[in-house]
DNA sequence: TAATTAATGTGTCGAAAGTACATATTTCTT
DNA sequence: AAGAAATATGTACTTTCGACACATTAATTA
């Protein structure tokens, strides 16, 4: 083993096996919602002392015989009961001092969910939403992981089809503008918007018409079937 | 511990303290160097019996008591002797059997430098600069990483002034052009390439001229101060 | 020293994309 | 039938992007 980390002989002597492996990896999940207009994302009352009344990210220990990627579905799986999440990697973050209890470095994954289409068994544990705005402080560094997740979701968001996985199936034109303004934080032009989305041609026009408004309905899109982003079954 | 990683009690019965310890954490550098119009990267000769022949990437196992980014600018410096020099993190890659030696998680970063001017000690060691066209195949899943930092550099060099560690520290416009068409990969018109890193504001005119050339020279320039980019001495 | 060579330095025009902005239309409600 | 509340849509202006050509400079050579 020390051979093939390519470890010369000098400090094999120094460095005892044991050193090597008193490094913990761990995945963390900053799953975002979208619900009442508003971007939340998913956490949990931490059960440390040194974090008392602190929330945290969804998160658990890599075990041995399972990919960065599956460790990240099987964390979803386990906590929400979903597995048809699309999961993104950020960052990996492994300063010492970051886990009161030994060392631990984390991957960070972000992940999209709709959360009215996604009921979570929310009933029997401590999970619940927060909205992005009301959080100040969380446990551990997962305030920065949160941070580092939103900044990257955001750079993402106009280039690239990803958060069709925050709205139902099936959404007006209106709710995916306000989807955008709530995850970059700004007002968008109504019509400059629907330029913009128009000339990316992700969109299905369903010819089907908003229902149960006390207005004018709007037309209904779905997002075209190429660019869905689902689990990569593993 | 298991407690703070919030292991169920069922789990921690299940699960001993050495299953979750039996991942290793690695750092691997992609060191990308300019030289002769060409992108290059620093690459070693693996010594393991299955990669007989293959290089592969500067990595190192992270030490307990070492940040990732301390551990990457410490394997810089063992295996380079160059402490002033900027690293970013890239992505974590984690497959199982990535590794044949055992299970090992590996954080990659890139690293940019003028080859020139970072004379190397590469007498006695395996340590060798290869042109990146003409790399097929390396040993882990080097080329992998080596491939998606490739990409990354490739999306930041037109919005952030990364590459000018790449450079000497007075360059022409011509040297500049032919580093972004060598990272790129396509050639660039001389005007609008001009135009485009004059509104970027990166560059100060020194008011001195190319010396030596057969030819007309060119006005030197460097990165002015704000946009260099230095390791962040840890 | 004049001519040649090989590169530098520079500007314009048309196309595409981004931004600001207002009115007519549709559906539901009363 | 009128009013309320939202949808749907187009145009003019500005900025950015891309293609493209010619005069200038310094060294070399004839």
């Amino acid at each position: 083993m020390s051979k093939a980390l390519q470890l010369k002989t000098a400090e094999i002597e120094k460095i005892s096996h044991l050193d090597y492996f008193n490094i913990a990896v761990s995945v963390d999940c900053v799953i975002f919602g979208y619900d009442d207009k508003e971007l939340k994302v998913l956490l949990i009352k931490s059960d440390l002392e040194e974090f008392e009344g602190l929330y945290s990210l969804l998160g658990d220990l890599v075990r041995p015989d399972e990919d960065l990627d599956t460790a990240s579905y099987r964390i979803l799986k386990e906590r929400t009961g979903l597995d048809d999440v699309y999961l993104e990697q950020v960052h990996a973050f492994g300063e010492i001092s970051r886990h009161p209890s030994g060392r631990v470095i984390t991957i960070a994954y972000y992940s999209l969910l709709d959360i009215k289409n996604h009921k979570l068994k929310l009933s029997n544990n401590e999970l619940h939403w927060h909205s992005l705005s009301e959080i100040k402080k969380l446990a551990f560094d997962h305030k920065k992981i949160l941070d580092t997740s939103l900044r990257s979701l955001q750079e993402q968001v106009m280039e690239q089809p990803v958060v069709f996985n925050l709205l139902p199936e099936k959404f007006s034109l209106r709710e995916l503008q306000e989807l955008y303004e709530s995850i970059l934080g700004i007002e968008l032009d109504r019509r400059n918007f629907r330029k913009k989305i128009s000339v990316k041609d992700w969109l299905q026009d369903l010819n089907e018409m908003e229902t149960n408004l006390s207005h004018r309905p709007g037309k209904l899109y779905s997002v075209k079937k190429q660019y869905q982003r689902k689990m990569q079954h593993s």
